[in-house]
DNA sequence: ATGAAAGCGCTAACAG
DNA sequence: CTGTTAGCGCTTTCAT
């Protein structure tokens, strides 16, 4: 068994309320008592209990952190930025993999409040009423990350998809690119496929190129096979696309990927363009070019504003932070 | 605040021994009794509170695993697998990166005795003597992912990499290479750079090819840069090699990309194979081949692992997982 | 079948 | 400067 504080009262000949004073920091012992009691800790090999402490303090120092898929780079991204100012903080992360199912993600809530975690990251996934209200009831800070709820009043970190990919769309029509074309997301998707393709949508019309939604194919999520499969759907309803957007790295590898299957050359005579910035986009042929969101950044940012709204017990603002795209090998100029 | 299971008891008309038999499924209740105290638990919205719990019970249902790297492909499919065996379990796991820093690894380690995790998981780093006495002090289970320690009697999880790096090899003079190299790890690293660059060599000497400890470029670690900065002088000590071995996909990865640089085609003009089969080794062109180890497997059984060791009480048998050879598109069969 | 009470390890008044 | 004491929310004897 571990020590206890007793056990350090005890060899130390003073109270515990003496111990615990001098473990906290609180006035009141002399320097030679604390000289006893800190010796008593080191021979005993003491180490405070934080169960205990919880209980009676109602801090646990720990948050949760829900995401749809651990694996993914994007995550695990996010996830490094999160657990370094946790780290800094004093504080523990635990991580919840919901696999975007809701049955887990109640499950998860439930035991999250049940070991009462200070508060929680809501990455990358949408929000739901269900999820709302359980947060609620729960009355502690949830902090959204990559992600946003139109409906429920939280607060955020995200870019802005709309113009991130208005950006990119800019990008390639300076590089003289005039028929372009989109894998975008899920057209349902508010949070993240709707609003990429409008933005795809809006450059072309701002640059006074044809637009319609014929361009666009819209696809289930936003994997390397999304990209894969529908590169040559794209292209044999536009045959003489020079560019294409896609909504993620992971899809703008797939169509790379189905180029290459295809005798396509990239960027020679399709240049390509991602979104992310993971690191799979500096590792591939040709070195993707891509919109990058700054991923290590927003889970730091995240969990800031997580700690913040913990300590001062008011919500804070959302913050929308700088993409910007990365120039590497993948986008052609032409004339 | 939450209600407690007092509240529960006081709404119900019952002691809070009765609700907490009632929550524990012990006996001793009449079936009218359950439900009223039932019916106050639903209506009260009431949720145990696994601190009070945790510190009678002196079980926190929480693990905790350290990585090196938590935003690695390697570390986050590891997580995955470790994270569903813990979530079937009812335990939470606590995500701790070292960021290969001495000092980190004991604040965590500090930090996870404190919370009383129950166990700890040490993924893909060296045990050290410092380590080692840390966690004999805390007295609980400690388990080894991808690595394992000649020093310290500590049970692991991972698969054979002399023995991996062997297959490799051999794959790839069955494909009818003659004239291989290696991008091997650090040659003090015991555990993962010196076993894997033994496999090379045995391999070559087994199947009669000529064998020198010059074929192998001994890099600092298994990354990207690594591969893609290493090729170049592998090659003008052998120009004429016709395939690389690997020490991980990233380093493969990077060698494919140096190979693109310097115009040599893969797998045409070189042969390339990997190490890990993370997830992008099936997204790059061309696809890579490698000698799979089963990640996210291991991170399940390495759980799977701790939690019969905490829950026996007695230490676990290591485990050596099976390697296989991914066939796909960056070795080339020659004659 | 049910309740009273002790106590897990700690903090925080309250006394002195 | 130091000790005594009352809990934090829960489980677990021990009575009844």
């Amino acid at each position: 068994m571990a020590s206890t504080i007793k056990d350090v009262a005890k060899k130390a000949n003073v109270s515990i309320a003496t111990v615990s004073r001098i473990l906290n920091d609180l006035p009141g012992y002399s320097p030679k008592t604390k000289k006893k009691v800190l010796d008593a800790i080191e021979e005993l090999g003491y180490q405070p209990n934080a169960v205990a402490r919880g209980l009676i303090n109602k801090k646990t120092q720990t948050i949760g952190v829900l995401f749809p898929d651990v694996s993914s780079m994007l995550s695990s991204e996010i996830l490094n930025g999160i657990e370094n100012i946790a780290h800094e903080l004093g504080h523990s992360v635990i991580v919840c993999h919901t696999d975007s199912s809701g049955k887990r993600t109640k499950k998860y809530l439930q035991l999250l409040n049940e070991k009462r975690v200070e508060g929680i990251l809501y990455v990358s996934e949408v929000m739901t009423k269900e999820y709302d209200d359980i947060m609620k009831k729960m009355g502690i800070p949830v902090v959204l990350i990559s992600t946003e709820s139109l409906e429920f009043q939280l607060p955020y970190v995200k870019v802005n998809d709309r113009s991130a990919v208005f950006s990119a769309t800019q990008y390639m029509i300076n590089q003289g690119h005039k028929k372009l074309g989109m894998i975008s997301g899920p057209k349902e998707d508010k949070i993240a496929g709707y609003p990429r393709a409008q933005g795809f949508l809006e450059a072309l019309q701002h640059f006074g190129l044809s637009e319609s939604e014929e361009q666009i194919i819209y696809t289930n999520g936003f994997a390397y096979e999304d990209g894969f499969n529908n590169l040559e759907p794209l292209l044999s309803r536009f045959p003489d696309l020079t560019g294409i957007i896609a909504s993620s790295d992971d899809v703008a590898v797939g169509v790379i990927s189905a180029a290459y299957k295809l005798g396509i050359k990239v960027p020679d005579q399709l240049s390509v363009i991602g979104y992310d910035n993971i690191k799979i986009a500096q590792m591939i042929i040709p070195p993707l070019t891509t919109v990058a969101q700054p991923l290590y950044e927003m889970g730091q940012v995240g969990a800031e504003m997580l700690f913040s709204s913990i300590a001062s017990g008011k919500t804070v603002e959302s913050r929308i932070m700088p993409h910007r795209i990365i120039e590497r090998e993948s986008v052609k100029k032409i004339n």
